[in-house]
DNA sequence: GTTCCAGCTCAAGTCGGCTTGAGGTCAAGG
DNA sequence: CCTTGACCTCAAGCCGACTTGAGCTGGAAC
């Protein structure tokens, strides 16, 4: 029993345009057309929430392309080593943040008359490195 | 003893365009001219490594200059209500990630012959509400 | 049999945060 | 004097991830 797309929407919470982009990404495709519809079977869902998991992870849509290609017979064949890699990457983030969050809910906090007096926030203005922003591509995700 | 533009870039790590950029967003503002350039004095590093951490806390650039208004004599008056709403996001956030890598880290490492099989790998796909992106903002900073 | 509704395609637009390019200014050095 | 290099302005372009709009289709309900 096939799905519309606005069905997959409604489950999903994906608005209609973002499936149709993931189909032309090829991240997604439906089991076949009924005139001109999309026809999804149940198992996309489990495709879309593969995919949010991979956005939440900070993945772009074109890794998790090459990430989770259709395997043979519809189970997704992970890439283990960049599963791994992006895992450590997490916790390097996972550390910059808490570190960010403490000073922030110490600024917040600090009574100190203006905030140049306070140490732990000038400990965190001057951290080293961290002005020049990442780099990467990581994005958590809008 | 001013800085030229160049000398901020190379200092700080950002381009020399970005920081103009910072400029017509009134984040930085030179000291003041010399012929043409701008010079600044050394305060705009701080000022700078602020900016840097409102982005890697995830706020935008206009959110940054609401937040930090050049207060009057130079320190920056910052908005504690909002620090405080910002550090409870990123708790949970952080949280989120976590998660995340936790299943990252097990789908990489898990022998289970299909991915499928994984017990831990299913309940992250189906953790609850985690499809639609986050609408939110949110961006951790690219 | 026409009016709807849900779906379709394709091109273009949006947003944030910059970057790039064309063309101009200015002080110092050869 | 002329070149070089660092700076300047302004407008336009770029990227990812979608969204929006115009104009079309096809089945169902009145």
């Amino acid at each position: 029993m096939d799905l519309d797309i606005g069905e997959v929407a409604r489950r999903s919470g994906l608005p209609v345009s973002a499936l149709r982009y993931y189909e032309e990404k090829g991240l997604i495709a439906p089991n076949g057309r009924r005139g001109l519809r999309r026809q999804y079977d149940a198992g996309v869902m489990q495709r879309l929430a593969l995919i949010a998991l991979g956005r939440n992870a900070g993945f772009s849509l074109d890794e998790i392309g090459r990430l989770i290609p259709a395997g043979p017979g519809d189970a997704p064949a992970l890439d283990r080593k960049m599963l791994a890699a992006r895992a450590d990457e997490l916790t390097s983030t996972i550390q910059e943040l808490t570190v960010l969050r403490d000073a922030l809910r110490h600024t917040a906090a600090c009574r100190a008359p203006s905030h140049a007096e306070c140490p732990t926030f000038m400990a965190a203005l001057s951290h080293p490195g961290r002005i020049a922003p990442f780099r990467g591509k990581r994005k958590l995700t809008k």
